[in-house]
DNA sequence: GATGAATGAGGGTTCATTCAT
DNA sequence: AATGAATGAACCCTCATTCAT
């Protein structure tokens, strides 16, 4: 559990690493685990409580003692795969005296990984599914997950600027337009179900090329 | 909503030949139009067609003559929008004698207008929302809309690579970046809802930039 | 059961064979043949307005200027039927100086074989089916149909009692009981459904049996 | 209705050996039970679960955390019920060192005495209804009912044949051919609705009829 | 006489939610 | 804390019937 800057949105947080999950916690957890699960498969609206409950071998009454909605348990779920997301996809880098283009493909490259795994790219959809009718939970989504990536690529291009590797004027826009080229319009079909999700060597190939455009672009 | 919104698409319908509506026909689309707006209201899954019809004003009977399931209507719908957005966001390039950054400007702003418009969003949304369920949907959504413009793009970069205009080893690949770099971060963050739509002045901006990194990269 | 004879349902009855039919007639008995179709197929229940239409080739409302209601169209298909089945059933028998057990065996045979003719047991059935809630029918189906072979058996049992060929208190329960052994407990089993129609051979072999059984019982 | 209808069927229940009715198993009986009635005065299609419901006094939901569909609840009654008329009437007979005739008239007695009872004949009719539909439910109704009696009187038959009592080839089609005589031809009438059932009388006189003339053929 | 669009009641079924146990 | 039976509203869809053309 990396804490990651202040959580704007996390309530519930337990304060860090060493806090002894009591059982109700554990089985709190069981249940998102499970909701997601069904949550993927199915896609919210189809998902239903039965199910869920009939998976996780309790009843939908134990589900209700959770949590107060089938809305609620969804939202919990996200939240949950947010903080995940975070956590690994945008571990902090390692930026010290390494070249530009060296850590652009790290970050790239992981955060591609991520963005394609099942759980992200359901989450994703789903997300995108409910968005005009829940859009706290979209905005949940984002900033939990892609905003922080953002914000980090775009303090290591700030300090990038400032040790005079880059040129640019506004580090947000250019850190945007990195993690843009990165998904490439395969994330526009692969968003919609159209192709698999990409192998590690397309991820590869498509982060180095993103990474050869901005530096182009905006490499010294 | 952003200003880009408020195009009526629907009245830009050439009569064509010699195309007489029925009342059939007319009815259809009454049904169809009416549809479009409770789909994007409430999403797929979430819209009945007893909201449909009485909005309507009519039975839900009447539905079932004019289409035969929920999914049927809404795969008309689409695919009904599709073509107008394929129609106008489309339409042929002039390309002649033109500079490439001219040509690229036009056909990005003209993109990004339609991808922005209210009701492609919106289908965008609710497609990829139900991706998953009804790939055949996303299909016939991203190949009437989005496909037909990557592949005029591609015609045309061709063209100018043959020309001597630009230097790119795959003109495919090439043109799904261009139109990555046009819809850059911002498609992302307004696809899950969470700000309002540009104006034509961010659409203006951002198309610039797209064409001169682009150009960067590829041109010569 | 009472005097046979005076038909009390048929209501439609053509004086004979050289009746003109006019148009209205023949569209009338184009539909009740389809409809026969279509009831046998689905049931009564199950069979819908729009399939006999549609197979048809008429609209709904074509049904409607012909018969006033599904049940309407259903009764006047049996009744058509029933008709059929005592033309082709109980043709006179031809019994001057036949010895008994002949005149039985031609009796026996065709009767199972329209008994068994497949629109017989789908008749059979759907009236069963019916026959709570429309017991006129039932009973239709009945006088119409198998009451007049009963009715011409006992005759015929009759003049062979009179004629010292067979010895019997009550004709008209000889009658049944004969016919009643003609259809054997295969008739049951097939009226559920539970065995395909018996061939030709089985009809013989069947009613050689009946035959048998009867003229121990009753012949000298 | 004649008098053999009256029999309340449903008090027969064995507690067998240690069967504690669960109160859930009681509801679902109690269901089972309403849902006869209704199935029996409406038919299968016409009964509606909305109409079961209401007569439970509970709701349509209730019917379906019992069952899975309607066609499972009258899977469940018919099957309820074989059962019952099984275990009523073909109870084991008492056949050592009676005269075949009584052992015979025993068994066509109980037969029909079930058989012309209110809810067989009332399945018997539903079921011929949805034979077509559902073959398996006619063949659950048959073999669960009227098939176990035919092998119990087969294997009588096949005893007494041993014994020298009678003579046949084929005792399982003197079975049938048995039952088929005990029900005579006012089962076919009977089925069609056309008259009551036949009282305690008719059916006495009924079996005596149908011994003699079994005998009279098979007998020694 | 034929049509077929419109109807609206009702079909079976699902499901989020509640609450007494 | 956990259950699971009960609910009832809402779902999609069907269909016999009507009526203006």
């Amino acid at each position: 559990m990396g804490p990651v800057n202040k959580k704007p949105y996390g309530t519930v947080r337990k304060l860090s690493t060493t806090v002894l999950k009591t059982p109700k916690d554990q089985r709190r957890d069981a249940i998102i685990e499970v909701a997601r699960e069904v949550f993927f498969e199915e896609g919210y609206a189809a998902a239903s409580m039965s199910s869920i409950a009939a998976r996780l071998g309790g009843s939908k009454g134990t589900l209700y003692n959770y949590f107060r909605s089938k809305e609620d348990l969804f939202a919990a779920q996200v939240h949950k795969d947010c903080d995940r997301f975070a956590e690994a996809a945008f571990a902090p880098l390692e930026t010290d005296r390494r070249p530009i283009a060296e850590v652009l493909t790290q970050l790239g490259e992981r955060y591609l990984e991520h963005l394609y795994s099942d759980w992200a790219m359901r989450t994703y959809r789903v997300v995108v599914a409910e968005a005009i009718r829940s859009p706290e939970l979209a905005r949940l989504f984002y900033e939990i997950g892609p905003a922080q990536g953002l914000k980090r690529l775009e303090v290591y291009l700030e300090s990038a600027r400032t040790a005079g590797l880059v040129e640019m004027e506004d580090c947000a826009v250019a850190a945007g337009e990195f993690l843009t080229l990165c998904r490439g319009h395969q994330h526009f079909i692969y968003s919609l179900n159209l192709r698999e999700a990409p192998t590690m060597e397309q991820i590869t190939a498509q982060t180095r090329h993103a990474v050869r455009l901005f530096l182009k672009s905006y490499g010294i």
